[in-house]
Formats: structure tokens, C-alpha cells, sequence
DNA sequence: TCTGAATATATCAGAGTGATATAAAAGGGG
DNA sequence: CCCCTTTTATATCACTCTGATATATTCAGA
């Protein structure tokens, strides 16, 4: 079985919590994962497969439709999953062509780099606005699972803070490039 | 060429400081770059083969070593570098593992939840304070260029900052998980 | 009824990862 | 000076993941 296919456990936790066809786990990633995960159909539709054939997941008879495949997760599946949860997470290094640029910018005019940086920080305050209109969202509640609220909220606290904190950054450092 | 390859761009990056060998560029990735980028020597080896292929770079004479190969940038690749650095850079989603396993993690136990946050909060202190001790090299100026010296230092800064604000969120969300 | 958007699956070339193999040079301790 | 470990150096491979493209159906609204 594939060994480093990472997208198998997403797919995992999101069968996990309802059936899905690969278009809704790829709505899923979308529009609740995004921001610190994503998955493409050509990722997605080639795993299933492997997935189908390892026994972790099965298909759900039933539908009408016949071009639309829904999956359910196994018994196996779901162990193979909880073991995932459990284990240590190795910090994968992540990759920014921004700040790789930025890095490199010393030949740049300053108004340029100045420009860039307004950019990126006009960016980070549309992520910001997203997660506290999906804290709302949830605040509202509606349906989710109790217990599953937290941890949603914490996901979005994350991205509030982060994306703070690299705003600050932008700030801070478009005065200095206004003074060197 | 190649269309999407943004390992080139590192590469012509690096070879614009100084030529080098494929082995010198992984240096000073891990060690200059780290934190914001990453590259294998699985991608430049082959990288580098079809840069020169380009005529973006080109082999250096003279070494009495065979085996080392020393590349430098040509007058094609300096051009296709300089017009990269004015284009605007178009966000590339990311992975994190970590806060994948988070959302997903309310049948854990508490406490489990409450140790993977001190773990990870640890993991970014070392961070902060590996960027710290960086930025106290920077000020101690060794060999490097005086007009590159605000770009070093801001893109430490964003390390600082963006680590200081994931460990506020650790301590804020420990409490939390602690509450809850 | 037409039309464009959303739903749904599939495939492919190419980018990037991580492990492994190989071998020479350099450095340091006994 | 020899031995041993580390560092330097290149290369390849299977596999993961990305982004573009193709295709076809259903649904909602003008």
C-alpha cells in the first residue's frame, strides 16, 4: 500500500463524517479545509481508487444516479485512521515564492518591493475577514456537532492569528523599507 | 521549458549570489532558505540539467576536481531571473498536516490533544529562537552585501513574529482544550 | 426553452519528495 | 601515518501531488 499518501488520511477524516462522493470531498477541502489543506480531483479520484482496492473505504449502493459514486469508510479504514491521529506529526517544510522573492528583492526598486508587500498584506486581510465571518458562522451553530466546535474554533483562531501576525509583519517592515 | 518549475527560480536566485554546485545550492537552501523553502537534491540535479540545456546557466572551467560541478549564471538566465522577481506571485496553498489532525480530533482524549500542542509549540520555539540567533549573526555583518541586509533581516523578522503568534495560540488553545 | 453554473468523474504531463546508491576528499584522534 | 567518520558531490527512482483539460449531466433562472 502507498506509504506517504497523505491525502488518504483527509479523505479518511472526511468520510468519517458523512459519505461523500470525490466532488463533495473536494467541496469539503474547499471550503472547510482550505487555508491549511487542499486536494485535487486528479489526486483525489486515483486515491479513492487505491483506497477501494485496500479496503478502506466502500461504495454505497442505492443512488439512481449511476455516474455518481458515493464512499462510505470501513471498519478498517476508520482504525487506519485513528492510528493516523495518533501519531507523531512530522513538520513538513513549506514552501513561500514570496518571501523567496523578498529575499532576493535587493536589486529591486524599493517603491516595487514597497508595492509587493501592500499586496500581500491587502491578502492576508481577506483571510482574516473569512475566518472571523466563519467564527460567526459557527457561533451560530448549526450543524455541527457539539463536540466537534472547539476544534473548528481553534483551526480558525489559528488562521485569525496568524494571519495577524503576518499583517503586523507587513506593516513593520514596509516602514522599513521606507527608511533603508 | 519547463512552465511551473519555481525550483529554478531558487536556483537562479542562489547562482546570482555565487556559482555553485548542485551540492553548494542544497547548502544554502537548508540553511539560508529553511523555513520558507525547501529543495531536494531529486529536483536539482535534474533542474539544473535542463537549465543548462536553456542556456540559463553555464558550466564554470577550471577545477581540477572532475567530479564537481561548478554552474554560474548566464546573461539569458539573469533575465528570465529579473523578469520572475517583477511578476506577481500567485499564492500557493499549503499543507499542514498538524492542523489537518487538530479539526479532526475530538474523539481523542484530552489530554492527548493537550500534548500535541505542547509538542508543537515547543517545535516553534526552537524556531523563534533559531531565527533569533540568526538575526544576532546578521548584526555581528559578516560577508554579506550591505544592500541585502534589510531583505535578511525581514524575512527573520517574519519568522519571529509568525512563531511568536503560533505559540500564543498553542498556550491560548492548551487552555481551551483544558476549559472545554 | 435556452443558457450558463454546478455537479460529477477521469486522465495526463510535469513538479516536487524522500530514499537510496556510490564514491572521493577532508579532518581528527590515536 | 593510518583508520574512521563526516562532509562533499552527483545521480536515479518510485511515488506523491499539482494544474490543466476533457467530457457529460443536472439544475436554476432569465
Amino acid at each position: 500500500m502507498a506509504l506517504k499518501n497523505k491525502s488518504m488520511y483527509a479523505i479518511l477524516g472526511i468520510l468519517n463524517l458523512a459519505p461523500s462522493t470525490g466532488y463533495d470531498i473536494k467541496k469539503y477541502s474547499d471550503k472547510v479545509l482550505s487555508g491549511f489543506w487542499n486536494e485535487n480531483f486528479g489526486h483525489i479520484y486515483p486515491t479513492l481508487k487505491m483506497m477501494l482496492e485496500d479496503g478502506m473505504i466502500n461504495i454505497l449502493p442505492g443512488e439512481i444516479n449511476e455516474k455518481k459514486v458515493r464512499y462510505a469508510i470501513t471498519e478498517k479504514g476508520r482504525m487506519e485512521y485513528e492510528a493516523w491521529l495518533l501519531e507523531e506529526t512530522v513538520q513538513q517544510p513549506a514552501r513561500s515564492e514570496f518571501m523567496l522573492k523578498l529575499l532576493f528583492s535587493s536589486s529591486l526598486p524599493r517603491e516595487k518591493v514597497i508595492f509587493m508587500l501592500e499586496d500581500y498584506k491587502e491578502l492576508h486581510e481577506k483571510n482574516v475577514g473569512k475566518y472571523l465571518e466563519m467564527q460567526k458562522d459557527l457561533e451560530q451553530g448549526n450543524a455541527i456537532a457539539r463536540d466537534r466546535v472547539p476544534f473548528i474554533n481553534a483551526v480558525l483562531r489559528r488562521g485569525i492569528l496568524s494571519g495577524e501576525a503576518v499583517i503586523r509583519w507587513c506593516d513593520e517592515t514596509i516602514e522599513e523599507m521606507r527608511r533603508a
